[in-house]
DNA sequence: CTTGCAACCGGAGGCAACCTCCGTATAGTA
DNA sequence: TACTATACGGAGGTTGCCTCCGGTTGCAAG
């Protein structure tokens, strides 16, 4: 019931040192190949065995996750900060591309997350979820201010984002990108 | 210059046969698994080996544009149809729920079709020229109707239903679907 | 410092899917 | 019928995912 196959109490020192090796190397070969990282060349450059991220991360969506992890909190924080901003739908309007910005650049890494059905209480689905709870924030403050559709959700919005990124993901130019998202904008405009 | 590396032109009765029957097959699955088909599986059911069938699709992309060639005919058709629709806006709308409904239906097919780069002059890259081509009838027509905003452009709305099909492909719910496609609706209106 | 063992390492190897190569078979023609 | 361009088909090379288990080592107790 709670075995999450990876520990994250104390560990052999040797163990945390290879725990953050192999997540330093796979946000780097994220960052450059997007979801299609080979785990071994990421075992590889982190000096280690095959058998050794594997351990740590055993399965190749657990590794994805992990490196998603900091973006998602990082996405909560900035929707925390833009809470106070003087303009609602300015607000929710940057946050947005926020999200795209980020999903573009760790190519489609959110769609191997944001569409897996986490299990309750993992450590990515929390993450997620309060994420996404800080954004709906910024929505709810839009549409109070009366700026924004009433009947717009928060999770149709974010998964908007998540398909422009995707649908842009190996199309050659990316031209479409910032027209595509002005008809979702001018979509949820009162 | 002129290697497309599948013949259309005169063949032996039995490649011309195996074409067809591999065709067949492909859409089959295509239908059943979207575009995670095992090609071998496709050559078995086809009835023939693996190799007959790489050499009448030498790549896993063609065959799947193969299987998507008539789609994109038919979407054409159904354009010029509606080109004829009393209601302009309404016109358009159903098309572009039929461009959804054919991407959901066939998953993301249209993914490993619609962003591909196409060489000028391929058969896939004419069809989906031409079905585009009808769709901006429907929406020039809506412009001209003063129901569209006259800003928008096919090609981003094509792109938007295919990234609502793609980000809901995995998702285990599939109710947000419509909102996304109001959401886009909405802001193409004038 | 030494010892013992639980925790950990690492890579050989099994598996699945993609794709190629080439010896064999045959449709179509003279 | 005989000949050959065309086509067939599957064995096998390659790549990437993941598992298994013999060897190694951190570290805590004595």
């Amino acid at each position: 019931m709670s075995k999450t196959g990876v520990r994250k109490g104390p560990r052999r020192a040797d163990a945390q040192h290879n725990h953050e090796v192999i997540l330093a190397a796979a946000r780097a070969a994220v960052a450059v190949r997007g979801d299609d990282i080979v785990l071994e060349d990421i075992a590889r450059s982190a000096g280690v065995g095959i058998g050794t991220l594997y351990r740590h991360f055993p399965t190749r969506q657990e590794l994805l996750e992990a490196t998603f992890l900091d973006e998602a909190l990082e996405l909560r924080q900035r929707a925390e900060e833009l809470k106070t901003a003087p303009a609602a739908l300015g607000a929710l309007i940057d946050w947005l591309r926020l999200q795209m910005d980020f999903g573009a650049h760790g190519r489609s890494m959110g769609a191997a997350v944001m569409n897996a059905k986490h299990t309750e209480g993992t450590e990515i689905q929390i993450a997620c979820v309060s994420m996404r709870d800080a954004g709906a924030v910024l929505l709810r403050r839009a549409q109070d201010a009366g700026e924004v559709r009433p009947d717009v959700e928060i999770a149709s919005l974010l998964r908007l984002m998540h398909g422009i990124v995707m649908a842009n993901e190996h199309a050659p130019d990316q031209s479409l990108v910032n027209p595509m998202f002005d008809v979702v904008i001018a979509g949820i405009r009162t």
